[in-house]
DNA sequence: CATGCATGTTAATTGCATTAACATTCACGG
DNA sequence: CCGTGAATGTTAATGCAATTAACATGCATG
């Protein structure tokens, strides 16, 4: 199949793809053009569109692949930790904080796919590691025996003081009010006294 | 000086940014092309060139009336509330989850101006806001005798909560999990334990 | 071997951003 | 009132990147 050094080039679409995440990763953010995309995969400029309708289509791509991979720490991370414990729910934001922070260019991503027909698709690559990280909340609702809680509630909740640490780190806000701030520490006391919060209200 | 009908605009420079604002409130993103807003603006496509260095200059200037739009709402909503009470922070945060719905690009427009110059002069920008906010935290925890927490700190972390929510709603992710999520109803949930956790560390 | 589909290529086309070179006003000093 | 320079507009490049059109190659199959 992949005949290295002819007209075809076998496997484009995944050259593609690994290309662009090589040029986001360089330059930090999702603003690449497609030509360099081509010209780093070795063909010229109009090939990807045999294989993208356009740049968004790879950028979906890329997102996609994102995605798995956050799924794959989030499910590691999981099962480092004991079922159900608080460290075990703290560890899955951190997981994500650290995710995020690892790949500046991937919020971005996500989120000039927001308002398009990319949403279902986009459900379903993110929710593997979403309904796990769901998973393990509820863990730790039922170790508590706290019935009346919705962990996808709570998950959404924990997600989202994660999603907002990461966001205001990687654009630099969090260290214009706290000088270096530590974003990893902010959600451990943060997500932590929310659950204190939650166990409280038993 | 305005003369309307001449070779000179007068001011330009505003009827740009005006123009700025009214691309991106109808497009709900910054996307809109210098051209466009000249056109707007009732100028040839260079024209805009001696009032802004580039593209970016244009955005800029329209994050910083965002970000004075911003302060100025949670001056008058710390206002409205009683000052060290619960109700006046949730409110806060509320205050902040709407004023960026309404705004989708706002935030494309902050994160677009993440790594850069601008950094210095955003600081500026958005303090006024927060700090204020800060200064409502610090009212709260006084009036609970909270001695040894930082109402700094307690205000980024109920800042990244709202900005969380905010964009993960704007995202549409949120509805993923939770159909038609209210983000205000999850920050005053989430606000709302937090809180409890923080004053049950006591 | 003939032929069609998938996949590449080169050569437009188009839409901006940005700059260069030229034009028009305005404000001000003489 | 006139000359002049600074500020601000204009039109005409330039250059780049997205996307498409027209053409080429090769693989796979009958």
């Amino acid at each position: 199949m992949s005949n290295c050094n002819s007209y075809h080039h076998g496997d484009l679409r995944n050259a593609l793809i690994i290309a662009a995440v090589k040029l986001i990763q360089e330059s930090g953010s999702s603003d690449f053009s497609m030509s360099e995309a081509a010209k780093l995969a070795g063909v010229s400029a109009a090939a990807p569109y045999r294989h993208f309708a356009d740049r968004k289509a790879l950028l979906s791509a890329v997102a996609e692949l994102y995605f798995i991979g956050l799924a794959e720490a989030v499910q590691s991370t999981r099962d480092a930790y004991p079922s159900g414990s608080r460290e075990s729910v703290l560890a899955l934001g951190h997981c994500y904080v650290r995710y995020l922070s690892e790949r500046p260019a991937f919020y971005n991503l996500i989120w000039n796919q927001g308002g398009e027909a990319s949403q279902g698709r986009r459900d379903v690559e993110q929710r593997p590691g979403f309904l796990s990280f769901v998973g393990a909340v509820g863990d730790w609702c039922r170790q508590r025996e706290l019935n009346d809680c919705d962990p996808l509630e709570l998950a959404v909740k924990l997600w989202s003081m994660a999603h907002g640490l990461s966001v205001l780190k990687m654009n630099g806000q969090l260290d214009s009010y706290i000088p270096d701030a530590d974003a990893q520490a902010l959600l451990s006391s943060s997500a932590g006294a929310f659950l204190d919060g939650v166990e409280a209200t038993r």
